[in-house]
RNA sequence: GUGCCCUUAGCUCAGUUGGAUAGAGUGUCUGACUACGAAUCAGAAGGUCGGGGGUUCGAAUCCCUCAGGGCACACCA
């Protein structure tokens, strides 16, 4: 496509006065393939030279024409036609001969990389101990994994960081609830459901009895303050809770460089306090320690609370402090809901006032909320959906879909896992993440149409061709280069026994791609690296799943309208060559989101 | 009450720096497996892009305003 915009450009140069930057940010590509190649819009010309925009296209049209002409056929830029259509001029080139090197570029793609040398914090899945892993952890869990990944194929080195919800009110209340009418024996049978029990009941007594709350907020003043008992608690709780998480990331095959939650940061804290309090940001007010940013329009930070505990923004502030410290990241990524949008901009603008401008280098990547029933999903009020039996039901499912539609499947469990966890997955990061999502079971489970197993029955479907055709099928669990040519072993175009001759006649011409629909999808496959830079750049691993939906559409629609083993070597190789290259985007997409690739499902 | 976000086909959503007749999926109806995989593909039907102003040659896209929904607004995270 670059090069295309690019021969545009040298094309209409001589003709207009305009830069050739300028003319290549006009160029645009037709809304439908019959319209041409590249069209040129030519409304701000009609600005300067005073005639009507159809005026100039169809003088351009004429100009173009006898350049043409003097230029004979085979020049350099194989250029079939200019047609003037509206106020725009839309170019025709020859594919035949452009298709080959198209494939060819198709054939050797790789990723830009420009995140070489610069590192990326991204703290995402933050699950807080002694809650079950609800599908609104999911979110943060799916979309942090999938940008860490992203950034990691533009050559960015990535920091994955747990920021685990293991400190705060919340455990001195569970202390208290268990102290209350805990029963050891039972949380250790069922930890989680039984410490939600437990939080649950505490929060329905406090109804009627207030002075709990109290009691709840003591039981954190002495675990921050070292309380042996306390402390003995809150590790149980924590190391209970962490062995179930990690089996749950173990499913989603998602890791972590560090699991330092919010009491990590217990000891920088009174740093962070005495830094705040020489520069003069502190100032008391209603007995709680705070940072005034009535000049930024927003309600003060907390910082100390009356009682002289710590906040979750003093957490956070310790955190950024010290992670820009430890790593010092080009940027750092918040994967948080957007519900806690104006804490973030809170503790960026404190940070600020710190004189820490690396505050400019947070990013809060918020995403809407999980609702149930069009209500936003409460681990108090029992109201939600646990990860793990989503997880489970979209497993059975795939599992029934196999045995159904094929039974002799080898290794039948291990796919269904894959197809019914990627469906989940899928499902979660198709559409902007800002948008609040209602949970519903039958799309989640839906298997068909815009769905994650649907890009994988495309991948699968690319390698079951060229198994046919004996040509090389990626293989393993695909990779950050996964998408990358494999040219170590002697080029991607190639039958493992004709390499050479089929990388020389792809040089040449390609007359059966009139009318094919191989033309449409090489130019997406060249497009790949925009869109993955693009999601990087928005923090939107939508747009990856949204690359990919169009690629299989583009793909599926291909394939099924011709043959791609014909008789004729060229053509048939050709079109091998492109679905080698569709699978290999394909797969490499579907790792970037956070998913797996079974050659055949 | 104030601030932020959202509103596009019955439903769920795309729509790149403002560009040609606003596109998918799903659901409904109808077709295509003696073909390289039908978890697929094709066709039909379905739209005042929430309403109203404005900027522009041109607005789903930018500005203003109103409405509806969501979230947040100091000792929870």
């Amino acid at each position: 496509m670059e090069m295309l915009f690019q021969w545009a450009a040298q094309l209409l140069q001589p003709h207009v006065q305009l830069e050739e930057a300028e003319l290549l940010r006009l160029l645009e590509r037709p809304p439908k393939p019959e319209l041409g190649d590249v069209a040129f819009p030519c409304f701000t010309l009609a600005k300067m030279w005073r005639r009507s925009p159809q005026q100039i296209a169809a003088e351009l049209q004429a100009r173009l024409a006898g350049a043409q002409a003097e230029a004979g056929s085979d020049g350099p830029i194989p250029l079939l036609k200019a047609e003037a259509a509206g106020g725009y001029l839309n170019l025709f080139f020859d594919r035949a001969r452009l298709f080959p090197r198209l494939l060819a570029q198709a054939a050797k793609l790789t990723l830009p990389r420009p995140g070489a040398g610069k590192r990326v914090v991204v703290e995402f899945s933050s699950p807080n101990i002694a809650k079950p892993f609800g599908v609104g952890h999911l979110r943060s869990t799916v979309i942090g994994h999938s940008l860490a990944r992203i950034h990691e194929a533009l050559g960015y080195d990535v920091v994955r960081i747990n920021h685990l919800g293991d400190w705060g009110t919340q455990f001195g209340k569970e202390i208290a609830a268990y102290k209350r009418w805990g029963d050891a024996e039972k949380i250790k049978a069922n930890p989680i459901p039984e410490l939600l029990a437990l939080y649950v009941r505490f929060h329905e007594e406090a109804e009627k009895n207030p002075a709990l709350e109290e009691e709840g907020r003591a039981w954190f003043k002495k675990l921050e303050e070292g309380d042996a008992e306390a402390r003995e608690l809150w590790q149980w709780f924590v190391d209970e809770s962490l062995k179930a998480f990690r089996k749950t990331y173990d499913l989603l095959g998602v890791d972590f460089d560090h699991y330092t939650g919010e009491s990590f940061y217990t000891d920088h804290i009174p740093k962070v306090v005495e830094a705040l309090r020489e520069k003069g940001l502190l100032v008391q007010s209603e007995g709680a320690w705070v940072v005034d940013l009535s000049d930024m329009d927003m309600p003060p930070c907390i910082v100390l609370k009356a009682d002289g505990t710590s906040i979750y923004a003093t957490r956070d502030l310790a955190a950024a402090i010290y992670r820009h410290e430890q790593f010092g990241f080009e940027k750092m990524l918040y994967v948080v809901g957007a519900e806690q949008t104006l804490h973030f901009r809170q503790v960026f603008a404190v940070l600020k006032k710190m004189g820490h401008d690396w505050a400019d280098r947070c990013e809060h990547v918020p995403f809407g909320l999980m609702q149930m029933d069009g209500k936003k999903m409460s681990t108090r009020k029992g109201r939600v959906i646990f990860l793990e039996e989503v997880l489970q039901e979209a497993v059975d499912r795939a599992a029934a879909i196999i045995a159904e539609k094929n039974p002799d499947l080898p290794d039948k469990e291990t796919v269904a896992r894959q197809i019914g966890v990627g469906a989940v997955i899928f499902h979660d990061l198709k559409t902007h993440r800002i948008h609040n999502v209602n949970f519903s079971w039958e799309e989640v489970l839906n298997f068909d149409g815009e769905t994650g197993p649907y890009v994988q029955y495309t991948y699968a479907r690319t390698q079951s061709v060229l198994r046919k055709a004996g040509w090389p099928t990626e293989a393993g669990p695909g990779g950050p280069d996964a998408g990358a040519c494999c040219a170590a072993d002697g080029g991607c175009c190639a039958g493992p026994a004709e390499g050479e001759r089929s990388q020389e006649l792809a040089l040449e011409t390609a007359p059966w791609i009139a009318g094919s629909k191989a033309w449409d999808v090489v130019l997406h496959v060249l497009e790949f690296g925009k869109a993955v830079e693009r999601a990087a750049e928005n923090s939107e691993p939508s747009q990856v799943a949204r690359y990919l939906l169009d690629l299989c559409q583009l793909y599926n629609r291909f394939y099924h309208d011709e043959r791609i083993l014909v008789d004729d070597a060229a053509e048939r190789d050709a079109k091998l060559c492109l679905t080698a290259a569709v699978g290999r985007v394909l797969r490499q997409g579907l790792y970037l989101l956070g998913l797996e690739a079974p050659a055949q499902i």
